[in-house]
DNA sequence: AGTTACATTTGGATCGTTCTAATCCGGTAA
DNA sequence: TTACCGGATTAGAACGATCCAAATGTAACT
């Protein structure tokens, strides 16, 4: 029974060798059901092993075999549930594949961003799933990660030109689309003067939105006035503030076009705090479908991203190159979808 | 410069020993930061290992060292914001004490917790945090965790008495007590009538904070009518769904203190489809102070737990746990804090 | 010159596994 | 008898680091 095992050293190839007088190398073959043991020592040794209460070193035998069964997820924030489902999602497909995941999170900050890196490469993982901080830059990622080990990356772009040697994937959203969709359906809905709501101009992915945004305006023949373009700091609180700048122009928008959900949801409370009702009085659009859109005082139109389904087509990708270590590098577009819902109105006659 | 180098090979102390004629065990001390190699030598050294592009093998190092610097956090779903929180406070508090964070999700199924901890295991992680799935048993998870590597277990008692020879560490939150603050405070604002909403009586959490709303109740003299206790699985969907079953006794409350912020927001759907205004006709209060708590058509009274913390301490205990091996096993039960909000009004007169 | 002291450096064993190239053995064919 | 075969087993060298004891070189002191 297990309380006899000693409790001191942990329990290799050799105890179960020595215990049940065959070879190491015999053990060896057993555990990777081999065809050419013997039936019978093959039942000595799997009882020995369940006796002792063997566990595998896979460190151990990753280092002899030179190869890896760990892929390094790389995040801003675990904390904000579009990563946090992305990250299930990976964690999902990569166990289903054998590997384990590991975690790492650097809060937006290139600086922490490469010491993760550097950290997580040290248990040398097969492969990288890197969603980069805001300012990340692709020579800095270079430089800590080489060329070696093989790299996605989710969700933004780098600063800087990608390395063309490196076989570095993407994984991107179609954020220009996205935004596009939610302006284009705000024009149906008979909206003429929209705005574009939040998110910062350095971050690629509100970028692309913005131009979305744009290219459906222009498209359907409507101008867009700078001063219907708010920036502020994609949080409910920040979005809440930036409020009034809405309207403060000449000319006052109907209906926003807003960087994510979260921004949108802000958006509600200041539009409420001003004694307008969104969905009644004001019209807007997330970006995300996060879980709280369905919800809330006017339940949010915004464009499904799939969180999870993007998690477990990130760790494909990556399974794939581990294949394939040469292919040529690959970059992916992910679809979004408009899901329309109450906030965004017609405009009140 | 790095293109010089061959891509094939990862780059090895070999390598670089031979790369500045040294030995590899000078090239190691150097690494090590050891008082004991000459300036000269070291800084030979150091230019060899940028210009070869060295990424230490911590792999390989452990296991000589038979140390490791690895724990393995697994949870239900990483989907939940709550453990989600908990998670980025982990892996925080471990990144900076240079340990890296093995993730692994059971979706609530403990055949799964099996696999996956017996995955993460071959790993060889110093420790494990361990958020248990519903029906998990004490004597399962020990067949495969074994009595070697210490464990902290989060959230969840086990299935099954604790064997008390493994040195397992236990960090819990206060739900008795919680439950009976919320109970508290709603009997101070004047309901007599208090039912207990949502959850299921086979999980420990809702069994603890059920105990503590009848505490409540009895210290004050109320009494605690049967069917004031309806059970739901904890979905914002199944609590909408059972909202009538409140309303079928004789007497019906006033107020709910609802097994969590979930069942909570779905009580509130439910009492606007029967006409009911949560916050202003009907009385209730949540548990986790999740961010959708504050929002919403009548900002909840709930419990906050401080899930980022809490991870911060779980990952504190594990550390703790590693430096005294031999240390009694301990129990902490983490404080949580009324949070009052609209939701919790008066009884209507 | 011989001894001691000190600062550096190093060879070789080791961690727990896998891999390669033997080896062993009973049976069969020449 | 010898050679050979195929199935089952194994010794021993890897993998990339660390650790220990021992070696080296230099300077200082009898």
């Amino acid at each position: 029974m297990p309380s006899q095992i000693p409790i001191g050293r942990k329990v290799t190839l050799n105890d179960i060798a020595a215990g049940c007088d065959v070879s190491r190398a015999t053990v060896s073959l057993v555990l990777r059901g081999s065809p050419l043991v013997n039936k019978l020592t093959r039942a000595r040794v799997e009882e020995e092993l369940r006796r002792q209460g063997y566990v595998y070193n896979r460190a151990a035998a990753n280092l002899r075999r030179r190869i890896s069964t760990s892929i390094a997820l790389v995040l801003n924030d675990l904390a904000n549930p579009f990563f946090a489902e992305f990250a299930a999602g990976v964690d999902e497909t990569l166990a289903a594949a054998g590997f384990v995941t590991l975690l790492g999170c650097t809060g937006e900050s290139p600086a922490r961003e490469q010491a993760v890196l550097g950290s997580l490469l040290e248990h040398g993982p097969a492969g990288i799933i890197l969603s980069p901080a805001e300012h990340s830059k692709a020579h800095d990622v270079l430089s800590v990660v080489g060329r070696r080990v093989p790299l996605l990356l989710f969700n933004r772009e780098l600063g800087g030109a990608l390395p063309e040697f490196a076989h570095w994937d993407q994984l991107m959203l179609d954020n220009q689309h996205g935004a596009r969709l939610a302006t284009e359906h705000l024009i149906a809905r008979g909206h003429r003067h929209i705005a574009f709501f939040g998110g910062h101009h350095d971050s690629s992915s509100c970028r692309h939105r913005h131009a979305g945004y744009v290219e459906a305006m222009h498209t359907a023949g409507l101008r867009t006035e700078p001063y219907w373009r708010i920036e502020c700091a994609p949080t409910r609180l920040d979005a809440a503030h930036h409020t009034p700048a809405l309207f403060a122009g000449a000319l006052a928008p109907t209906a926003a076009v807003c960087y994510n959900d979260a921004v949108a949801l802000g958006l509600m409370l200041g539009l409420n705090q001003r004694g307008l009702r969104p969905g009644r009085d004001f019209a807007l659009t997330g970006f995300d479908d996060i879980a709280e859109a369905a919800l809330g005082m006017s339940p949010l139109t915004t464009l499904s991203v799939a969180p999870r389904e993007r998690g477990q087509q990130a760790a494909q990708l990556v399974l794939q190159r581990l294949q394939h270590p040469l292919a040529a590098s690959r970059r992916t577009v992910a679809p979004v979808q408009l899901i329309v819902r109450e906030s965004s109105c017609p405009p009140v006659a």
